[in-house]
DNA sequence: TATGAATACTTGAGCAGTCAAGTACTTTTA
DNA sequence: TAAAAGTACTTGACTGCTCAAGTATTCATA
């Protein structure tokens, strides 16, 4: 019966955060013109400052595939709200950045999205252990990189290290 | 800074969702070939006991559309876990009961996500509050119904009233 | 230094959901 | 009791994602 509570407790939590993402889609799409997806990810180029970032970083960031970040950036460039330029030293990546437009977007969205948490209470529920439960999920599924099988060449001047 | 603290809760519970929710479909569809939603729809199922269960009241139970639960209900009819009778007295609806092999799917599948769930520690992390959480978030968005718009005919003898 | 492996990205195909509109039926009301 | 309104379901068109495969590039190594 214990079992039964604790998977009651996943469901809910389930069902909780498809509401509050319903939400604040809506409330973004309505009064914004972009879609939760989209705010997250002009949140993540913010969040790397003047850097440009990887599809692959922003992917990880926002809890994506890269495929669909190549989809999602390509209408957000079209717009003017990012920007794509070439990596200098590794032609394979194309770091996109937040435009001074995309930048002042973002902050009306932010505004939206704390409106639209204002109706939500979130007191009590502690962020700490939010996130241990992200970081416990976040660990590697299985084969757990047995050689060094670590991230190559990954370059520290350019792509973004804190774009969370 | 404290607006700040309370979105980034938001959007941590998002993240932790959404990995949980692809855990545990990435487990059942491997293990018992059924997606999550269709493991969800099996338990509402499962919930209402012998009486049929409206594809309206089904889609409220899981999160979904009409719309989608008429789709999903489709496969899962053609391989005989769940069925499909008239309402005695109400020809629009069409009850979905669960079969004796759809019982037995479900509590294979049940034992899946347990294990799954085994790899995630929720303690901490109340049930209450998630659960006075989300019926907040299920209040009605707007307009609370003015004249007496209540659900007209639901029939007490058999359409569902606890699948949750 | 040539070759194989890894990485970044894009693209094609497919899937699972949405919304809007349509059908069939039931209840309300004038 | 006929018309209007509401409800249950289905369908068509679309969206936003996924995975698998392909291209271009870079790194590692024999």
């Amino acid at each position: 019966m214990n079992e039964t509570t604790r998977e009651d407790a996943v469901l809910v939590l389930l069902d909780v955060a498809a509401r509050i993402e319903r939400r604040l889609d809506n409330a973004l799409s309505m009064t914004r013109g972009i879609s939760f997806s989209e705010y997250r990810l002009l949140k993540a180029l913010a969040g790397a400052g003047t850097r440009g970032v990887m599809r692959v970083d922003l992917a990880e960031a926002v809890g994506l595939t890269a495929s669909a970040v190549t989809r999602a950036l390509r209408p957000l460039e079209k717009i003017g709200v990012v920007a794509t330029e070439k990596h200098e030293r590794d032609a394979r990546c194309s770091l996109a950045t937040l435009t001074p437009a995309g930048a002042e977007l973002l902050s009306d969205a932010e505004r939206v999205v704390a409106d639209g948490l204002d109706a939500i209470p979130m007191k009590g529920l502690s962020l700490e252990r939010l996130v241990a439960l992200q970081a416990e999920l976040a660990k590697p599924r299985q084969a757990p990189a047995r050689r060094g099988m670590i991230r190559a060449h990954r370059d520290p001047t350019s792509g973004q290290e804190g774009a969370s």
